[in-house]
DNA sequence: TTAAATTCCTGTAAGC
DNA sequence: TGCTTACAGGAATTTA
């Protein structure tokens, strides 16, 4: 599923190629996946429109338009959004294209249709309670380990579910929550706030590399998980727990357990997570 | 305010 | 082989 560093392929590998471009056509096959505003006014707004910048929030896709507005999309858990020759086969579950002036087609394709498609500024959306607030960027530089530790000392839920909760740290799902609790070494299932300042700062620096390797792979293709071109990522054969429950964990052997936090399947390692 | 449970949705895989 | 059932999970919504 996409999270953080998924995004972050997909933004950065769409930006020199949508910068620029206008937006002449606009088709939506499913309306409902657009959530803000109504979907024939999305369309009306939309076109004509010039894409001036092409960024990210969390996992949150913010293509840029005039002066504060932006088109939003969300991946949900399936969505792809795909840059495509027009004579490119519709693939089902396609519901939403938008028609560019240099012939490409900006596809929006969401099986679960957990994705969505969103239109205003920032601040609208954020009122009309469309985009929730979020927390820092952990892969920011300005992101600090103590800021990581104030958010964790508050919370009195699972250490994992406090990664999972957006409000907290914008981007992370439950692969990339995983990832760096293991490379922290730390439980799960602990208390958030029984956690020391050292161990939020390994955790704060496991977190870190564990999106920043994943970028640099190019994000994990563990479900449907596609790039603009439709390619697979790299970083889901390097995963160390993730999808591994009952394997032997890589650096003590003991097989990897699996628990339910927040609702989400969590893997770990009984021995090396303390 | 916070936390937990529920809901949305379909492809996939396990089990009979 | 073919059917049913369980499961995957991000985040909005509901309940506690």
């Amino acid at each position: 599923m996409p999270e953080l560093p998924e995004v972050e392929t997909i933004v950065a590998d769409l930006r020199p190629h949508l910068v620029g471009r206008t937006i002449t056509r606009c088709e939506l096959s499913f309306p409902t996946i657009v959530r803000h505003p109504e979907p024939e006014v999305f369309i009306d707004s939309v076109v004509g429109m010039r894409i001036e910048s092409v960024g990210r929030r969390g996992k949150y896709i913010l293509i840029g338009l005039v002066e504060d507005l932006f088109l939003v999309v969300h991946l949900g858990m399936t969505g792809q959004l795909r840059l495509v020759d027009p004579v490119a086969p519709l693939e089902n579950h396609t519901h939403a294209v938008l028609f560019l002036d240099d012939g490409k087609q900006l596809r929006y394709r969401d099986p679960r249709r957990f994705g969505r498609l969103l239109l205003g500024t920032q601040q609208a959306l954020l009122d009309a309670k469309k985009m929730p607030r979020l927390g820092p960027e952990p892969i920011d530089p300005e992101f600090a380990a103590d800021e990581l530790y104030r958010r964790l000392h508050k919370r009195r839920t699972a250490l994992k579910a406090v990664l999972l909760d957006q409000a907290a740290i914008a981007g992370v799902g439950n692969i990339y929550a995983d990832e760096s609790l293991h490379k922290a070494r730390l439980r799960p299932d602990r208390i958030a706030g029984t956690v020391s300042k050292k161990s939020a700062a390994r955790l704060h620096e496991s977190l870190r590399e564990s999106l920043q390797t994943a970028i640099t792979n190019r994000g994990s293709s563990v479900d449907t998980y596609r790039d603009a071109w439709g390619e697979i990522g790299g970083q889901q054969d390097r995963l160390l727990v993730y999808g591994r429950a009952g394997e032997p964990c890589f650096t003590c052997g003991r097989p990897l357990s699996v628990i339910r936090i927040a609702g989400r399947t969590t893997v770990f390692c009984r021995r090396c997570q303390r």
